[in-house]
DNA sequence: CCGTAGCGTTCACAAAGGTTTGCGCACGAT
DNA sequence: ATCGTGCGCAAACCTTTGTGAACGCTACGG
């Protein structure tokens, strides 16, 4: 079962390839290490937004790569507040964390349609045995997960709403970049301001004046679902935005 | 050059012991996994409060084991707020990361005043090639850190001020007890309400009120430097503490 | 014995963000 | 055509948290 899945319309880029790619970001990849990567991938499988790809206290025999659309990880608390603690884009491991972690701690959830390819722990496993390079590069990416939560903490902490809203865009842009999914300062933004509220710990009536805050000050426009960053360079300084912690730099690891 | 170090007052239990133990409470060690620990730790260096263990920037070649005191992540901002993205407590790595992630992306600062162990980033690379179980316990360490993120992100956006500090003495007491430095519902507590105030992302006075909340509710004291639980279970159900993601019980991993 | 520094505490007031509610538009279902 | 429904938007009002300033306690050094 190596390409099968629900659908696979031609378009979007192979699994693996997509996997690679990202981890090709940090360090270089051996012919061996991508032919590992290839033949642990099972397959893909599909999900409507609002949908759980993974419900907190499952033990999922495997991890999930994002092959389309966003999801998030969050958290649902007793009175039905929700918490988004990350937001993925493809190309991301959602769950890798569930290989050693074994019980999820909480969900992940599909923000808009979207398509998973699988790599069971057995395999992940397999590959930290033989595989040491490899292995490492897919710890660096957990590390990268928890830079970029570490980030997120920094802006609820420390930055007022349009702060933290104009870092998370500046994060997204970046992270799509990387993953060729911007053209030029614009990309498709499939969240609802009920969504982001529930990123940034806001309500959605404060998202929504947030979003306006950056309007007018010219820093973004968001309409129909398209973001579009009128000035990057104003952006990342009114957001205190250092991406640093994305480890976007090819290094011997 | 095993356990020389800059002071060594008999009492605290030995450096790799501490680790060991850590490491212990998410899977059993093999002897060649102990003795390889052993090797790799490196000797001791004592630090006074607001020094700077790791610093923004840097590049180090190793990585550092708490031994003694506590120690905190964190990050200062243009305006000079600073916010702290996670406290450590002796048998915590405080930048295990920085082995792969290279350049840190943040400081880490000694909260009270502490002791490390250095590991050289040359050994983690060795253990990473020789011992992938070893390895796989690292790793998990590291993901549990994200998931002390995660549930900290929880914290700050979507609970009030004393849920959220009532959950970060939950989580530190249950890590306390896990590494022997909690006596009944009670233990060491060396952090000012300003620095609390950084870890919590609030001002110092909301700390001092919301400090003043917990005791009026009976569910802690604090003085001199000491705090006590005084009534566990009512305090769990008021932060809505839920510790899975600390991963404390073993399994094979 | 005094001065000082650090810290916890409190108060009054300001700012940021949450809540409730309502409107209007786009879009799919019937 | 029309009726929901989801979403963006906005206003009024309320709650939580931040700010600036003062005061007192305690430990410590001169």
């Amino acid at each position: 079962m190596s390409a099968s899945g629900v659908d696979a319309p031609a378009s979007p880029p192979a699994l693996h390839v997509l996997l690679a790619r990202k981890l090709r970001s940090y360090d270089s990849l051996s012919e061996p290490e991508i032919g590992a990567l290839q033949q642990t991938i099972e397959g893909a499988k599909s999900f409507a937004a609002g949908q759980d790809l993974v419900s907190e206290g499952d033990r999922p025999g495997y991890s999930s790569v994002l092959i389309e659309g966003w999801a998030g990880r969050s958290k649902t608390l007793a009175n039905g507040a929700r918490q988004i603690t990350s937001i993925h884009i493809p190309g991301d491991f959602v769950d890798l964390h569930g290989f050693l972690l074994h019980k999820m701690d909480h969900s992940v959830v599909a923000l808009s349609p979207c398509r998973i390819a699988k790599i069971s722990h057995e395999k992940l496993r397999w590959i930290s045995e033989e595989f040491p390079h490899l292995t490492r590069l897919l710890w660096l990416n957990t590390l990268v997960d928890a830079g970029i939560h570490r980030n997120e903490i920094v802006g609820m902490g420390r930055l007022p709403a349009a702060g933290h809203l104009a870092q998370l865009i500046c994060e997204l842009y970046e992270r799509l970049r990387a993953v060729d999914l911007a053209s030029g300062y614009a990309f498709e933004f499939p969240l609802s301001q009920a969504v982001l509220a529930d990123a940034l710990g806001l309500s959605p009536v404060h998202v929504n004046r947030t979003i306006r805050e950056l309007r007018e000050r010219n820093l973004i426009s968001l309409r129909a679902r398209t973001l579009k960053i009128l000035d990057w360079d104003k952006l990342v300084t009114f957001s205190q935005f250092d991406p640093t912690y994305l480890s976007q730099f090819q290094e011997p690891r």
